[in-house]
DNA sequence: ATATGATATTTCAAGCTTGAAATTTCAGGT
DNA sequence: ACCTGAAATTTCAAGCTTGAAATATCATAT
């Protein structure tokens, strides 16, 4: 009765002998399996998105600060979709926002004391989580999945450089 | 001057011997660059969304027609998701949604005509970009990377098998 | 000093996504 | 026939995401 249920995938059944297409659809349901499950998690047991995590994350590793700009490049999102999670946070008191010094159409958000303290915990909790989903991989095949998505990243590069 | 860009990681400069979530953010990354192109050039291209497109995909292989239920599950989002999405798609003609005749409960979608039209464009289309974005990979790498990712998916139905 | 183009940010409408609540129907047992 | 729990679906509020338009500021050339 300890069957490991196997993961559906998307679109599973494809008949086609797309192998490029298989392999995209592997990567996504893979991602998406594990970015719900976070999220899910998150959501549950510290009330807080995954997005706003994302924002929280950064900025724990930047103590002097990032602009909204730095941030959305950073997290791949764009530049409003920054500016709405940073509010909700400095609502909650996470972030605090300050007009940039230098440049005064920049403002610099920087985590204060109560969200360094709240992130410190679900920093640990969301390394827990990953490794524990990562723990059928030994060693070496984590090694060779690192290498062989940054062949990937190369490729997809290469693939219309920046500018489609 | 043809200098392939590189793609920048998300939360690149991580500076931790977390393995495990250098991993993770590493295959985030790679899947949001892909997805987001794709959605892209649905958007400029063809006018469509990534979701109208799934629901078509998940049709197109299943000629007798879906139930709201099988696509969801099939699609791995919810019950209500699919049901928006599908109610544009029919108000686009693109899908039929009749009562299923062995359960009142049930409705099932079906491709129309137009749809499977359509359909065949958009998927050559979304075979090409895919193709080209792993062109760099050749054939023992895409294997071994289509390998790993079989494994991960079941490390993470060991990890919490469905339930949680 | 000023004009101009570039940059940083915010605002906003449209669309996706979820989970919970409500509705309808089914299937089994009495 | 009737109850009752299960299942399929829809509705809805809340939140994320994007891209385009609008604002404000900077930097540079004149």
């Amino acid at each position: 009765m300890s069957e490991t249920a196997s993961i559906r995938e998307k679109h599973d059944g494809e008949l086609d002998d797309r192998g490029s297409v298989r392999l995209w659809l592997r990567l996504l349901t893979c991602t998406t399996v594990i970015e719900k499950r976070i999220k899910r998690r998150f959501a549950d047991r510290y009330d807080i998105t995954l997005p706003r995590f994302d924002v929280m994350a950064a900025l724990d590793r930047h103590p002097e600060g990032m602009t909204m700009g730095q941030l959305s490049q950073a997290l791949l999102v764009s530049n409003g979709n920054v500016t709405g999670v940073v509010q909700v946070l400095v609502r909650d008191r996470y972030v605090s926002l300050a007009p940039s010094p230098t440049d005064g159409r920049a403002s610099v958000a920087r985590l204060t004391q109560l969200g360094r303290e709240c992130f410190a915990g679900l920093a640990e909790a969301h390394h827990e989580w990953i490794e524990a989903m990562l723990a059928g991989l030994d060693r070496d095949q984590r090694s060779q999945l690192h290498d062989l998505l940054g062949a990937l990243k190369d490729s997809l590069a290469a693939d219309d450089g920046g500018k489609e």
